[in-house]
DNA sequence: CTGATTCGAGACTGGCAAGTACCGTATATG
DNA sequence: CATATACGGTACTTGCCAGTCTCGAATCAG
């Protein structure tokens, strides 16, 4: 995990609660955790706040986010928020490390028989959606990440990576299959659209459609693996 | 040209000079331009300022740059930089834009007879070097980008285009000489280098080096062009 | 040489936001 | 049902930085 410099020792709270003003009784030099009685930390709501600071992160980036925003979006107290994260850095972390969860599980990737078909059959308004708004985020959190070289391998992990993945198991099984050559640079080849995404979603703020997948698949890998490209259908 | 709120009008100073303390004889109401008389703007020393404008993004990304470390980097004072830009964002957009100068010549290209003996001749230190500034500046620049989305064409336009027509040229000149198909989407082709090395500046933090750019041309850019990609030589 | 202006340097101001403290209320434990 | 704690609000403190102003020195026009 990448390291930020805690403001303070962290994992217990900064922020000043009840048990900070009242809880002198005993003569325990070490204030050590909490005791066992009185209310307990609700993390059921962890979930829903890491959401609203992504939502928060993507469309105003990480420097123009503020506490206040992703506390009022996820109806809590700011208090709240450093109660559970020691610092603003932190909490964009968390949120960002959590991303990795929810993602593709291998067995529902589509298998057509073609390598060609899977690409396309991956193409789903839902997929494009959920990768628009990982770019998103992504954008938000560039600026940070020279700050912070360890967030580079969380950022890369949480959203490029498994898109790649897919894309390389899916080769790897055209592969198998004869479909394709075995020398195929597959690692080289399944970083491309992923790459080209985000390069447009982040500098050319234009979206990643289905036409432009599109023209990845048939103008760059099909050519690349010695596939023949389809003619275009007449409309 | 991406326009941003001006938070005056732009061109003449918004700082006090002695220009606006003294010179209220004349009875024009309209503070128009300044008199013929006395010192004159330094404009030489303007470039020595964008360029130190654009080291500062570099390393510290335009949210965490302030007017004075430019200032300072410049050996400038900082009334100084508001009497020529009105604001930090447009000297930011004005320094990106003046990227746009000092460009690859179309005559100082390589030209060896194959495509891939011009790809590869391309691959030059300085070059290399060059390319990882300007990535590092597109890094600072990428948070600013969605707030003012005319910025976008500035950077493209600046740092991925360049590269992009250069690869436009090579590959035109060996579609021109029958090395290649006429077929091939050479638009998308060129893209591909300038927008895997921005990924892996941006985001993975690893190097743009010799070997990672000789990957692409010959595991992407060849092949998908339908060229044969040599032997590794034996060292 | 004189006066208008720019320069570098640095003090000053105003606003914004991270982080903290406090309050009244809600809730789990015993 | 009593206590200790977390909760949502909100007011407060602190530090930073964009942008302005002031000053003494330098520079150019006439």
């Amino acid at each position: 995990m990448t390291q930020i410099d805690a403001p303070r020792a962290s994992i217990r709270p900064t922020v000043d609660d009840t048990a900070y003003r009242t809880a002198q009784h005993a003569g325990a030099q070490a204030p050590e955790g909490p005791s066992k009685l009185g209310r307990k930390r609700d993390h059921t709501r962890d979930p829903e706040i890491l959401e609203a600071a992504l939502d928060v992160l993507a469309d105003t980036g990480y420097d123009g986010m503020t506490i206040d925003m992703v506390a009022a979006r996820a109806k809590a107290g700011k208090a709240t928020l450093y109660r559970r994260w020691p610092s603003k850095a932190h909490l964009v972390l968390d949120a960002v490390a959590c991303m990795k969860q929810n993602q593709f599980d291998v067995d529902g990737l589509p298998d057509t028989g073609t390598l060609r078909g899977d690409l396309v059959a991956m193409i789903k308004p839902h997929t494009l959606e959920d990768a628009e708004r990982k770019l998103q985020i992504m954008a938000g959190v560039v600026s940070m990440i020279s700050r912070d070289p360890g967030l580079a391998e969380v950022v890369n992990a949480a959203i490029i990576e498994p898109r790649a993945a897919v894309n390389r198991i899916l080769m790897q099984r055209a592969q198998e299959r004869g479909e394709i050559s075995a020398d195929a640079d597959i690692d080289t080849l399944a970083m491309i659209s992923p790459s080209m995404a985000a390069y447009r979603t982040l500098i050319l703020k234009k979206p990643v459609d289905r036409e432009f997948v599109l023209s990845i698949i048939d103008g760059v890998l099909l050519p690349a693996l010695g596939l023949a490209v389809p003619a275009p259908q007449p409309a």
